[in-house]
DNA sequence: GGTTTATTTGAGCGGTCACTCAAGAATGAA
DNA sequence: TTCATTCTTGAGTGACCGCTCAAATAAACC
């Protein structure tokens, strides 16, 4: 046999998932990627074969990361709509922690890659389409509880509230987002709370 | 007396606006500017020192634009309420004309630019804060029409109302956005004009 | 036409980009 | 211990980055 990789494969992909997230694609270099990770180029390549299957790597982690909240909250069994406005107020609090950006991973991504067909480009589509699937699971959910009225359209609610969060979240990367996010989130948490039929 | 330049800096800007309002900031390079410009670097640098200033004066060209359409339906005298329904149906033609980019260049900008202290971030943070100004002046004005009720925060809405633009904005950006978007943007102006007291 | 003063040109600057690879170091099996 | 295999190292690759500047060019005055 021979010699083991000396560091946690893990570790390196949250640290590169947090540097990304933080600066974007383009603006990340290898350079700061060496610094980052503490490997050296050839150690980077070894294990990741280029600056693009690493970012796609690191977008994964990301994605898994964002998923499990709201999920564990929806599986616990409490009510649907609870767990979604309560994911919703739970976004008040971006701005206080120091997270290495406050805007969605995925959303960054799209934003900077205009060609539709680029892989990295479509893994972050995949990915929102998923997170967008499970809100509106979540309001399919709350609808086969009997929380919403005959007429709601979960689909469409799931969404919306997608594009709430979207929009949440761009404008907390806003230097003064402090003093209004906590006040969207609110709104966005009794709007959800207020669907209760 | 001596030469005048050859080339028209407003068209000159507007093309430089759209590019790199699809690419973003760090992607686009020099040479793509040559190219889409039709000027030689030496002439670019000329009449506009860096592609960071250029960069900005396409910024302040790009936000001069987006401020015209609001600002007249609201100063036409028209309903401050509809015309700002107006513009959320509007919105949901993003996806049919082949506009650079959907999403707001200011977001894209303010997304691609983690440091605060950049000029660029800086003067993106300003033209939105101007922007969303204006949505606030359009509810004030609503409300003093008398077409909001009394307890109406115009501020909380204004502010609401631009976070729900950025939102379905980024969300048009998506490959699947044109089967999304119309319904989004449907939803959101019922939304204005519901609040119609 | 001649002169002046600006614009236009494009080769090329130093630097950084993403990336490579040959050599050295460390591990596990025999 | 020795060998085989893999991981680590970091100087170096060609390409492209934003940008410069001296020379060429062209308009506005006389």
């Amino acid at each position: 046999m021979a010699r083991k990789a000396t560091f946690d494969r893990e570790d390196i992909l949250k640290r590169a998932r947090d540097l990304f997230w933080r600066k974007g694609y383009h603006a990340t270099s290898l350079k700061d990627l060496e610094q980052v990770l503490e490997l050296k180029p050839g150690s980077i390549y070894a294990a990741f074969n280029s600056k693009e299957a690493l970012f796609s790597e690191a977008l994964r982690v990301y994605a898994r990361g964002s998923r499990s909240e709201l999920q564990e909250a929806l599986d616990a069994g409490v009510s649907p709509l609870s767990a979604l406005a309560q994911h919703a107020r739970s976004l008040g609090g971006l701005c206080d922690q120091d997270s290495p950006a406050r805007a969605c991973m995925l959303v960054k991504t799209i934003l900077e890659h205009p060609d539709q067909t680029s892989p990295v480009r479509q893994l972050a589509e995949d990915l929102m389409d998923e997170a967008g699937a499970r809100f509106v699971d979540g309001f399919r959910r709350a609808k086969a509880a009997g929380e919403l009225p005959e007429g709601a359209d979960p689909e469409r609610l799931g969404l919306k509230f997608q594009s709430d969060v979207i929009g949440l979240r761009a404008f907390a990367q806003r230097s003064d987002g402090a003093e209004i996010v906590p006040g969207l989130a609110e709104d966005l948490a009794q709007s959800v709370e207020a669907m209760r039929a």
